[in-house]
DNA sequence: TTGATATTCAAACGTATGTTTGATACAAAC
DNA sequence: GTTTGTATCAAACATACGTTTGAATATCAA
């Protein structure tokens, strides 16, 4: 092992457990301690690596959030590609599958929205990461997606709503789920998940199922 | 004024910043140094009035949480006392517009839902008074409510998650509302909350709006 | 007034935490 | 072999925190 793959061991060791806590815990609750010890090196390593916890927090976001955001995102996009034009169910399905089912492993997704719901209730610097290199774009391109799906022309505002409402959902039954299998008295594994996506598309797409013929006004 | 009247300020006072605080940053970023100077009164007093860090955090969720849930169920039980037999859609509007618009001053809405939403992220022992005692009891009587307005039978585990999904929705127009107005580039005042009331009903009623036939399989 | 009880207060205590330091080990360059 | 730069380490440092203490003050019944 060379002195460059030793330093990236470390970096990257420090960096995985950090991100594991910072999800599990949240900033203030994880110390530099138990970081250490559960990357196996010594303290002052954060602060020879990185610099300071903070700076330590912020690369976990860049070096391990951002990248699996886009993961996320490339799974999605590819999931459509293959498709013509893509109904608004379709998109929904595709959406939903993605961040339940996409190629994250169930401890990753975990992590990955827990920092995320973190940074939106109470945003750090790392929330413009969160916000405008990832959420925006996403969003805008969603809103595209949506409005060329849908012939009739939409709100632009109704359309966000729509799409916020949806990610409301998706991030709800991940940062919620000891609540959801505590309600549903029922387990979390693959059957539910794929229950789940069924009915955020259903809902999303017929909401409670009972179709007027008009929007209430 | 009396000995107990002041004993009830110093107490009182404390709860009331104590919550404000908590819900803004949480239980480990906020310290009783910070509580005690809000509440203009000796560091000891926590100790002295609740007997620790960890008990005033609890009664914050007993004496205050717990009874603006209270308040806030009530408003929506009696919105709904004078109909007959409400639609789904009425009994919708009645829940987004109980949380969004309801007797709640936006500053209490705020730390009602921010103090929750930590809760369900991160279960303390405060979990069990929201789960068991409000959130438990609040959600039968929806599905009964539910069962009741929509005459066909629905399967209880899908009633169970169009009801969780509207309170995903609810919550998080009310957590990430930074979030929020930053993407619609709009304020959140009263016209675009009633807005957003409307969007939760309908969308819970009719989906994107685009009603096909029959749910996707 | 007096005595008892409840409350407030400044100060201190013990501990935990982020960071710094100076020494040591190691690999590559000369 | 010596030097140079990097990485790791144990130890110490300074600060912040929750809690305790013991005295002082306020309240009220007898």
């Amino acid at each position: 092992m060379t002195q460059i793959d030793q330093d990236h061991a470390t970096k990257e060791r420090i960096l995985d457990e950090a991100e594991i806590l910072f999800a599990q815990r949240g900033y203030r609750d994880v110390t530099i301690r138990e970081i250490t010890a559960a990357a196996r090196c010594n303290q002052a390593a954060v602060n020879y690596h990185f610099g300071g916890k903070q700076n330590l927090y912020l690369e976990v976001f860049r070096a391990r959030w951002g990248p699996r955001a886009k993961r996320l995102r490339d799974y999605f996009e590819e999931s459509l590609a293959g498709i013509d034009s893509p109904s608004p169910a379709v998109i929904v399905h595709a959406l939903a599958s993605a961040f339940l089912e996409g190629p994250l492993t169930e401890e990753e997704k975990h992590r990955h929205h827990q920092l995320m719901t973190r940074e939106l209730a109470q945003p750090t610097e790392a929330f413009e990461l969160v916000a405008h290199e990832v959420h925006q774009p996403f969003l805008g391109d969603l809103v595209e997606k949506f409005r060329s799906s849908i012939q009739v022309p939409v709100d632009e505002e109704r359309l966000i709503l729509c799409i916020v409402s949806i990610m409301a959902m998706v991030l709800h039954f991940n940062f919620a789920r000891p609540m959801i299998t505590h309600l549903t008295g029922g387990v979390y594994d693959e059957d539910f998940k794929s229950r789940l996506v069924k009915h955020i598309t259903d809902f999303s797409i017929h909401g409670l199922g009972i179709c007027e013929k008009e929007p209430i006004e």
